[in-house]
DNA sequence: GCCACTTATGAAAGACACTTGCATAACTAT
DNA sequence: ATAGTTATGCAAGTGTCTTTCATAAGTGGC
């Protein structure tokens, strides 16, 4: 790794710099006449109609048609982002379902498919079926894959940054596959894995609960309670990928959340069990608000104690426990906020269970952008020649 | 804030970005002739010598003499930077003294003053006594007051934003103090304000024991314990400026670490009393390494929150309690790893009480970098037309 | 002390990219 | 149909970078 990565540059770096200006714009900005643009990126008509011929030829760019009639003199050319010129694709595993979320370059979603499968099926079972919810969810949303761009695959547990899964504790025969690796052969682009607790931290800043914060710690509430943060809008991994993993410290509660709601669990499937505790506290029964109660208690000091750490601008609950108005976010607030000198937002996912699907696509579009958007090289719009196995960053 | 800095550029830009780009080489790389630089910045030789031309023209470089015998052929011209050009100044207040660092744009220090001062000095006169001890430690360093491009000064306590200190147990009467705009007014220069522990961090990462760690973490152990950290090499301050400030919670032991030394303290200065204890300890007093052992024993389980929540590469120990080799380091070492998954290292800061002033100086050089490499208007190197007031970031 | 060799310097020519300015094209309104 | 308005296309000019070549200033051998 160069320690500066600024090296001295030609004139054609200027073309590259105007050109990832333009292209930003005309995505971020929305589409746009030729001297509309030229005025947003700063630059000179010439210069932009240049650049937009570019990228054109590249197919990031569309030229729509003039508009006759929209205001006086010679209707101007308009030109728009070609957002189906590439895509993304999510996938979110976990114990019981994978889920396939296919976007265009924009980030809008245009497809995708859920497949249910058995607790204990075994890893390559579980592949298998990841690689054919793929295929369903790329036939749903009509994109062939050799327009996707990169590929993005959340999963509980540790993932380390070469993609493998370090450790898991909730699928069984989870721990040591290497998932980049055995999920990069079926896809002609970047693959990257991330815990997936930090797909919904994305997510959750993206387009949920805790748009446009710069610190965000988002509480994944499942059989094993997870944290993703995001500090300064960027995903923070750790040194071994382990980062958020404070459900190892049992002072603080975060272990074993969904057996700490069922202390009494029959032999059966554990989740089915919380949820109906869940569910029979929000219709009042008394010893299910027991229960959640005794939960709240117990995560309060791990939620603190996170927030102590890192003082976020907010903390997002989220995960299959969670439920929008459910009393659990409530009674949490309400037992965090005096531990806390400084005050913290605490609010419930509005992503509910799409939320690490979408944390997905946002991971595996900013793996676009950094290509896309690059500088010291022309970037290439051609997925064909790579062959990348890579962990997230 | 525009939500893409990213404008068009003219062809001036590239001449800015080729300038900034053989400013950084010189400083970072050393100095070199022509041609040297021209390759190792990857530029022509013919624009490196016009960007040379340029940048002494601002100051920032000087031409040695050549050097005949050197080699054959003609003797080159030899660049420097001029590391005196300018100069960047820190300062660490705490209860009892305020430390002054002087550093020219290097980071080499070149000057320096201690003075020492009543725990119970009102804001007042605390603030004076730091301005004396600025104004001897720049006749200590010979260096006029109109060369310093930026100033930063630690404190305990939690600092906003806007460099007031919010709150601050340690110092009487510091809570509410305007320290950056108190001192800016003595300055031509941007003026900081940062928390002494994230100063620490950064200075520990930059020549102390983090050297090139990414993800750092910095306990501070004086009357109260704070934290700094590092994530992604950049310091983490949170929302309210407030993380790391763990001691918070009870259960994590980090609060009033030194009370929790000498637990039946005299009602004289608690500080001695502290390093009275750990003094003995070390020449094995029973009831001092008593002592010694609960103190590691609480504040291990602080160390480790903050291991599992951030999963840093290292964890440096700083502050006036610890002292290189003390038995509390291999203590806290030996408790701390059974309770994280992954192997954290646990190291004694090596800059002792010097870490805090010299983080300032790191700041302050940040800072300078910050305007000295920005792209998009030419980085003034008069520093009399600013007359800014702000805190750090 | 002179000559060949080596390396740095300085100036000129060519390439690339951006800007300004002007004549022309295309559409609306009267 | 004509005037007004806005977009387009082309040309001229400027700034920056690169390549190339003749020249300057040293070293080492004879």
């Amino acid at each position: 790794m160069t320690p500066h990565s600024l090296h001295g540059g030609d004139p054609s770096m200027l073309r590259r710099l105007n050109s990832a200006a333009t292209l930003r714009e005309l995505r971020d900005g929305g589409e746009g006449t030729l001297s509309e643009l030229a005025a947003r990126v700063g630059l000179s008509r010439p210069t932009t109609e240049g650049v937009l011929g570019e990228l054109m030829e590249r197919g990031l760019v569309a030229e729509d048609a003039p508009r006759p009639g929209a205001g006086l003199g010679r209707p101007a050319r308009r030109y728009r982002f070609r957002a189906r010129a590439g895509h993304a694709l999510g996938v979110d595993i976990d114990a019981r379902r994978v889920r396939v979320v296919v976007a265009d370059l924009t980030g809008a979603v245009v497809g995708g498919h859920v497949a249910v499968l058995a607790e204990q099926a075994p890893p390559r079972e579980r592949i298998a079926a990841v690689r054919a919810a793929v295929k369903a969810g790329l036939r749903d949303a009509s994109v062939e894959r050799r327009t996707l761009w990169a590929v993005a695959a959340g999963t509980p547990g540790v993932v380390a940054p070469d993609g493998t899964v370090t450790s898991c504790t909730v699928i069984p025969g989870w721990t040591g596959v290497r998932l980049a690796r055995e999920l990069g052969r079926s896809f002609p682009c970047p693959v990257l894995v991330e815990n997936d607790a930090n797909l919904a931290a994305l997510a959750e800043r993206w387009r949920g609960a805790a748009r446009d914060a710069d610190d965000v710690v988002c509480v994944h509430a499942a059989l094993h309670t997870g944290m993703g943060a995001l500090l300064g809008g960027r995903l923070h991994r750790g040194r071994w990928g382990a980062a958020g993993e404070i459900g190892m410290l049992p002072e603080l509660g975060l272990r074993d959340t969904t057996a700490a709601l069922v202390p009494d669990a029959d032999p059966g499937p554990l989740f089915e069990q919380a949820e109906r505790v869940l569910a029979d506290a929000a219709r009042g029964v008394p010893a299910a608000r027991d229960a959640v109660q005794r939960l709240a208690a117990r995560m309060a000091r791990g939620i603190a104690a996170m927030a102590l750490v890192l003082d976020p601008e907010m903390v997002v609950l989220g995960g299959p426990l969670i439920r929008t108005g459910d009393a659990l976010v409530a009674e949490l607030r309400r037992r965090v906020a005096p531990l806390c000198p400084s005050p913290v937002r605490i609010e419930a996912s509005e992503l509910g269970d799409e939320s690490v699907g979408l944390g997905a696509v946002r991971l595996a579009l900013d793996r676009i952008d950094e290509n896309l958007f690059r500088l010291d090289r022309p970037a290439d719009t051609d997925s064909s020649a790579a062959d990348e196995h890579e962990a997230a960053q």
